[in-house]
DNA sequence: AAAATTGTGTATCAATCAATCCACAAAGGA
DNA sequence: TCCTTTGTGGATTGATTGATACACAATTTT
């Protein structure tokens, strides 16, 4: 150990994240970054490593928080109806507020395609929703809250492709009835 | 007049939309358009004003492309649901055969979410879609291919929400069996 | 307190960006 | 056949890109 770190890294993680979420991987230049941050080139060199290797770090983090809300409201909640609805209705209302930032996870799916990295960690967080949605899903039908017939995977991945879809439609403000609609109609999935 | 343009503008906004397509705006550079289209600078600016001009036209022509194979769908087909079901799958045929493109329209929607010209486009591609479906499911409706109960709005923007995250998610990679999984259960909305 | 180690920020790098300039070529009109 | 007009593409523009170099500051170790 030598000289201490003037500034937090997690802490520098999550503004950079905000960043690359409400301006996408390419149009955030480094001095945007720097700038966000507060701090030289050479610390954030020193700190990360590269533009992109943050980036990931800032993806994963995002992907962790997204996934501990998802994992709170499926657990803390007693009945799976009530539940999806508020995951769904969450989404709605943020893209809503702020239709610029949409979804960080969808962005760089559509943004960072083909760049293997970017890719495997999507396919990862989207795998971790249709887990949570079937596990969830699942315990439900168990209760008797779900009809025999009912098969919690598909309605997990059912459920998982229509988030994307929300988030998406959620950018191009559409407005509060288009997307109220599709909840109305998604919702009846699970009757 | 005088001298004549030596290449069809047309095809050159057809090969520049394919460009976009598989590489976004911000990571398609001019050197990429120019070779693509084998024009030199100077006729590029003459022809399209701009990279972002020639984006936006870009976008326009796959706008009209998509909605052309909406519309022709929809009306050849004597039966709602084989044309709804058709739509989704060749949009997943599609995602499964490259995975790198998705859609121009989602990926403008979520790489350009606060450029007013190009989030207007957005809107209206999806507000199209929504009508295509909306009017084909309310003549459906009367043709009594669909209960009375069900709203054709309601349907349309549904399902307008849904293929948009099919796009999303065929972009992840996530295998055919999800996607089919989804589609099997956003089909039963039409039941 | 001297040496060793690590963080910090400025200056700077070559590369690339979108866009403009301009000399020249090709066409129609006189 | 000149003259005018428009298309062409290479050269070049200033700005910006991500990343590095380096002198200096701060802290631990000895």
């Amino acid at each position: 150990m030598a000289r201490i770190r003037e500034f937090d890294v997690d802490q520098a993680v999550d503004r950079a994240m905000d960043l690359f979420w409400r301006r996408g991987y390419a149009e955030t230049s480094l001095q945007d970054l720097l700038k966000e941050l507060s701090i030289g080139s050479g610390s954030f060199y020193a700190a990360f490593g590269s533009k992109e290797q943050l980036y990931l770090r800032a993806l994963d983090r995002y992907s962790a928080l997204q996934a501990d809300d998802l994992v709170k409201i499926l657990e803390q909640a007693t009945e799976i109806r009530p539940a999806v609805r508020q995951i769904l209705v969450t989404m709605i209302e943020a893209d809503l507020a702020d239709p610029t930032r949409g979804c960080l996870v969808v962005n760089t799916a559509t943004e960072c395609g083909n760049q293997p990295p970017a890719t495997e960690r999507v396919a990862a967080a989207m795998r971790h929703v249709e887990s949570s949605l079937a596990g969830a899903l699942e315990r439900a039908k168990s209760r008797g809250e779900l009809s025999a017939d009912k098969n919690p995977v598909e309605l997990a991945r059912f459920l998982t492709t229509f988030v994307q879809g929300l988030r998406v439609v959620g950018q191009a403000r559409l407005g509060r009835t288009f997307t109220e609609d599709a909840l109305t109609v998604a919702m009846r999935a699970l009757d």
